[in-house]
RNA sequence: GUGAGCGUAGCUCAGCUGGUGGUAGCACCGGGUUGUGGCCUCGGAGGUCGUGGGUUCAAGUCCCAUCGCUCACCCCA
């Protein structure tokens, strides 16, 4: 049995790779239009790290990190999330004296242990982006405005939902209100619902069971719960949304995997990926800076699942073309060969992107790899051309062909090859 | 962690109530065109039928186990 990746793992190929990069490119250009930063930043960190921001009681944390002690004994984990790294980085180095904003963003994989399904690996890649220093209630809008004008300028439809979870003032309130409402039906929820009441109660909002949702109809709303700051903050956020005209839809049942969010929250949501509805999502986190050792600053951020806008992107266009090419040599005989491999060379130092056949096929078999690689031309050197001393330019799309003479300095004749065919093609 | 479905050529898949692995499509190689790509045509190569047991005269096919993949639950980007 031959060596597999691991389960969850898996290889981009360079058919894929496309859709990847034009991903990523256009990402940093939106990011950058806003105004945010690259950050690159570890893999693997202390374990405290994430147990600290993401909360040491939800999923992710207690069954999901890879998580082992490295040779110094010390417990080390592969970044199940982006965020954390990012702010332990803000904090380490201080960048919050640089600029009173910090808008941040970054590229990378993830690892979380979970069974592989449909749009969900154990490696998987985010964009994520985070706003530190300031807690104005447009600016949450801003931010969620540029994931809409990133998901926009991909050619991807989603749907924005957003929510509001209180603060550490308010939440508590609700909380208790919510835990009685759900004691008094105790036993008439679903098995899920049942443990989720006390695991975490806010998550039972979120049940599909239809028979739990009818109970829910008239369950207490966070929304109706929040306190005065709560609701100016959020009621400037959905006026900012309106007047950018990006529609939401407000989710008072919202609820995210990860303690440290508070305030807005929001998802990018989609229907054509099975089980794995959120392409992308986040909220605010204030707090969370001072948690992890930093000044009291507050923050915002969201992730994009990578694997998740490939699969929409794949789904939404035909396959883009294959990769093109300016030049093929087809050369016959031993000599003719020697020849065409130096001006391969020239023709690559000038910019061209040239190739040719090193297994000494037929003419026929050259032109075909000619024709799959796309070439726009193709440089035939065969044994009655070397006689002549020329070489034929055939144009593979007119099929028109002329006849060249071999070069005597190699270099400026490769110089002028490639300009000529540089200009030809545009 | 729980459940379901599926493992046959590089890929997508036929293969009936067990009876010698498919002139199947795509891709690959070669010929037709002794030196010219895409279209056409002819040919070629390519397989421990996921693995290990069992039943049987005989197993790709039935049974058991195991591994892998996929989807769903859960959770999340």
């Amino acid at each position: 049995m031959s060596i597999r990746a691991l389960k969850g793992f898996k290889d981009i190929l360079p058919d894929e790779v496309g859709i990847w990069q034009r991903i990523e490119a256009t990402a940093r250009d939106v990011f950058h239009r806003f105004g945010f930063a690259e950050i690159k930043v570890p893999i693997l960190e202390k374990t405290e790290l994430f147990a600290r921001s993401i909360g040491e009681a939800t999923d992710i944390v207690e069954k999901e990190m890879y998580t082992f002690t490295d040779r110094n004994g010390e417990s080390v984990t592969m970044r199940p999330e982006g965020t954390a790294a990012v702010l332990r980085a803000f904090i380490e180095h201080s960048l919050y004296a640089k600029l009173p904003v910090q808008k941040l963003y970054t590229v990378g994989p993830m690892f979380r242990h979970e069974r592989p399904q449909k749009g969900r690996l154990r490696q998987f890649h985010q964009l994520s982006c985070e706003v530190l220093g300031s807690d104005l209630p447009r600016l949450d809008a801003e931010v969620i405005a540029m994931a809409w004008l990133l998901i926009n300028e991909l050619g991807i439809t989603v749907s924005l939902e957003i929510n509001s979870l209180g603060c550490p003032e308010c939440r508590p309130v609700f909380k208790d209100t919510l835990v009685k409402f759900l004691d008094e039906r105790a036993g008439s929820l679903c098995e899920d619902c049942e443990r989720r009441r006390h695991t975490n109660p806010l998550r039972v909002l979120d049940c599909k069971s239809a028979h739990c949702q009818e109970q829910y109809v008239d369950a207490p709303s966070i929304l109706d719960h929040l306190c005065r700051g709560c609701q100016d903050h959020f009621g400037t956020v959905k006026e900012s949304l309106a007047q950018l005209e990006i529609p939401f839809k407000i989710n008072s049942f919202m609820v995210r995997g990860l303690d440290y969010y508070n305030r807005t929250t929001f998802e990018l949501i989609t229907d054509a990926l099975g089980a794995q509805s959120a392409v992308g999502a986040g909220g605010r986190y204030d707090g969370l800076v001072e948690q992890l050792g930093g000044p009291s600053l507050p923050g915002i951020g969201f992730a994009m699942g990578m694997e998740r806008l490939v699969l929409l992107l794949q789904q939404q266009e035909a396959q883009a073309n294959g990769p093109t090419s300016d030049l093929f040599i087809a050369a016959l005989g031993e000599e003719a060969q020697k020849i065409a491999f130096a001006i391969l060379h020239g023709l690559r130092k000038n910019g061209l992107q040239a190739g040719m056949d090193i297994e000494g096929r037929s003419l026929k078999s050259q032109m075909k790899q000619a024709g799959r690689a796309n070439a726009a031309y193709t440089l035939i050197l065969g044994e009655e051309e070397m006689a002549k001393k020329i070489a034929i330019l055939r144009d593979m799309s007119t099929r028109a062909q002329e006849e060249i003479p071999l070069p005597e300095d190699l270099a400026e004749w490769c110089q002028a090859l490639a300009a000529k065919i540089k200009s030809n093609q545009c």
